[in-house]
DNA sequence: TGTACATCAGTGAACGCGCGTTCACTGATGTAC
DNA sequence: TGTACATCAGTGAACGCGCGTTCACTGATGTAC
């Protein structure tokens, strides 16, 4: 065997992350494989030792943009009191720093849109990202909450009412052209969001 | 003059209407030029004679687009008593009958991403529909709720916070594979958005 | 320890294709006489 | 009323370009002797 196993992985995840990156800031037709070898410091004629085709390459890739964004998006978290956690959360998503690094942030508010227009893999994708980043926001919530959560599948519900409006908030204020109006969308849904997840009793608070 | 002015303006709404149901359906790269005007019952080559570029007919088609949406999630909607208008909105926006159909639906759900990479001009345009929704949704509103939101800017956050839920949600629900579960966002999105409504006092509850 | 070899990750040129755009043209039309 | 004409919406072939994919190759590597 020439060249490790682990050598071939190494140069595939860096790949992968190009495109993860490329993927959130420019889309899908904006994620050329040229483009994207050349970022990973190849030529585009190498890419097919990797992937069967650009559609493997971005699923891999969408995979991988949610892991990392989920990651950036509870990192720290468990250190913040309970009751802040999940407001936190909120304020990491719905923040200027994520509106303006889309290439660094939550690919559902990214590719949700071009994904649906995919064909059933793409949106099986899609769906387990959801759900991943979801479980991930299941564990910034306080532990007694998560149990009632486990136990109480209709309690669920606020954690995907929540993800939604993060998604088009973030997606919105993304969209928009004039920079105050887009900061407006920002707190405006910010401070939404967690009242939603507050009322819901979501951030454990008695009602 | 051959031909009326009439003449080339009908064609060129004919134009602008199939690249509306096109773009929403197929994104922008989907939008090809032939494509649209095939569809117009042309030959791609006249295209030039009605727009400057793609950039123009994507600009003119998503106007086009945003009114259709408006229109369509408004119609009759002022029979319907005061209270329960804001609740049929929301629950036409985030319908089955929507979610499958996003040729005729809102564009702001199916382009948002797409347009946020596009230049200042696209973004302008995007903005200019989401306020032109917005207006619309004001108009839905009972007369009394709509005059305090007028006086108090802060109150109009409401409508945002439940847009940015309504396109997170519509969006979510068509990039998912499961259809149950697809279903199940759409009932969540639903109810929290009507519950968001109410408790911002939109509705007109006493509060 | 040193050399010959087989492997295969990566190279770089080439492919067919669809894209947005251009352009010489055509022929239906309203106007002038 | 009928004919000649100028206009220009619409035609259809062609363009350069970037795309995803293929392929003959090369040369760095681990293994066998």
């Amino acid at each position: 065997m020439p060249y490790s196993a682990e050598h071939k992985a190494d140069t595939r995840s860096r790949i992968v992350g190009a495109a993860a990156d490329l993927l959130r800031s420019q889309g899908i037709p904006g994620t050329g494989v040229a483009k994207v070898m050349k970022h990973a410091g190849l030529t585009h004629g190498g890419f097919y030792a990797h992937f069967k085709s650009k559609d493997d390459l971005v699923a891999a890739a969408f995979e991988e943009a949610v892991i990392d964004a989920g990651k950036k998006l509870t990192e720290g978290l468990q250190e913040i009191e309970g009751q802040e956690r999940l407001a936190h959360y909120i304020g990491r998503y719905l923040s200027r720093i994520h509106r303006d690094n889309p290439e660094l942030g939550c690919p559902l508010a990214s590719l949700g849109a071009e994904l649906s227009r995919g064909g059933p893999g793409a949106k099986e994708g899609f769906e387990k990202g959801l759900r991943r980043l979801i479980l991930g926001l299941d564990k910034v919530l306080p532990p007694e909450v998560t149990a009632t959560l486990n136990e109480n599948m209709a309690e669920d519900e606020n954690v995907l009412a929540v993800m939604a409006m993060m998604v088009g908030g973030l997606m919105l204020s993304r969209a928009v052209a004039d920079e105050d109006y887009s900061d407006h969308i920002l707190r405006t849904t910010r401070r939404a969001a967690k009242k939603l997840a507050e009322r819901g009793g979501l951030a454990g608070e008695k009602r």
